[in-house]
DNA sequence: TGCATAAAGTCGCCTAGCCAACTAAATTCG
DNA sequence: CGAATTTAGTTGGCTAGGCGACTTTATGCA
């Protein structure tokens, strides 16, 4: 079981680097990791409304908001109101932030390239596939909590 | 060179969701991951300077402090001063944190254990110790970054 | 010995992300 | 139709962590 423990630092260890990492070299570019990968998904999904964002990328509504606030005060995006529906803004790049996005894919790649440099095809393929499995049990558990978390509000909804 | 993406990705997913799920669960208990990972390490080192904390939490020293800033308001840890060196504060625990440590420790060891619950035991080694290779590149690269900053700014200092 | 350099902490500023409370708009349903 | 519920987005409060500038104290070297 210790070497399970193991597991989770190493995950987060290896995720901070990568992130701490992959911001230096970008830096220079006045972006960072979350923002450049909230471009990638806006550039594969153009005007996404916030809460498409929110949820392709994973996170909080609010973090959302707050991501694409620095990134349109940084013109790199701009949010447009929905004709039908007055609640949604649309997400859409600016030309700036599509030259942008390109480049840093590459650093991108590079960086993990580097990173992965010491493992061979077979042991990435396995890693990947592990981290897949994980990836979606961990979903399922943080679904739950959700869904106790809902049961319990809406129990005391009723009383 | 694509799926080498996907693993930067995958990590940094599977650290979030980890983090997430975990302080959920730990919620009551007044501590987060982060904190609670400052308790086993100082529970290990008893007296240890913040430097040395920094140090093996892999973070900065500006970290370092404000995380103690906020075990030592919740009562978990003190600092006391070195009689030797007057700039240095060692850390220590409070009873009450020894008791809770391993509380939060059973609650990671499951957490944990249930992430990994759909790998077998060959494949979480494998992971592991993927996971351990990048881990060790990452770290190299970064003192690369590191070394590379600090020459830049001793050649500006000799100008 | 005295001065330059290095080390320990602190602080301010920044991004990121969770959570919860809120507003406004849309939808559902009696 | 109109009230209740749901949804989109915002905001405030919190922890976390990087970076850089700064102070205080030690140390190393001419």
């Amino acid at each position: 079981m210790e070497d399970e423990r193991y597991f989770g630092f190493l995950v987060s260890d290896v995720a901070r680097l990568l992130r701490t990492e992959f911001d230096r070299r970008v830096r220079n570019f006045g972006l960072t990791r979350s923002q450049w990968l909230a471009l990638t998904r806006i550039y594969r999904q153009p005007g996404c409304t916030q809460s498409e964002l929110a949820e392709t990328m994973e996170m909080e509504k609010g973090s959302a908001g707050r991501l694409i606030d620095r990134l349109e005060k940084s013109r790199f995006v701009v949010r447009q109101p929905d004709e039908t529906d007055r609640r949604v803004k649309r997400i859409h790049l600016t030309p700036k932030a599509e030259a942008i996005e390109r480049s840093m894919r590459t650093i991108a790649l590079q960086t993990i390239h580097e990173a992965l440099g010491d493992l061979d095809e077979a042991e990435r393929d396995k890693a990947v596939e592990a981290l897949i499995t994980v990836k979606a049990r961990l979903q399922e558990m943080l679904q739950n909590s959700n869904q106790t978390a809902n049961a319990v509000e809406r129990q005391e909804a009723a009383q």
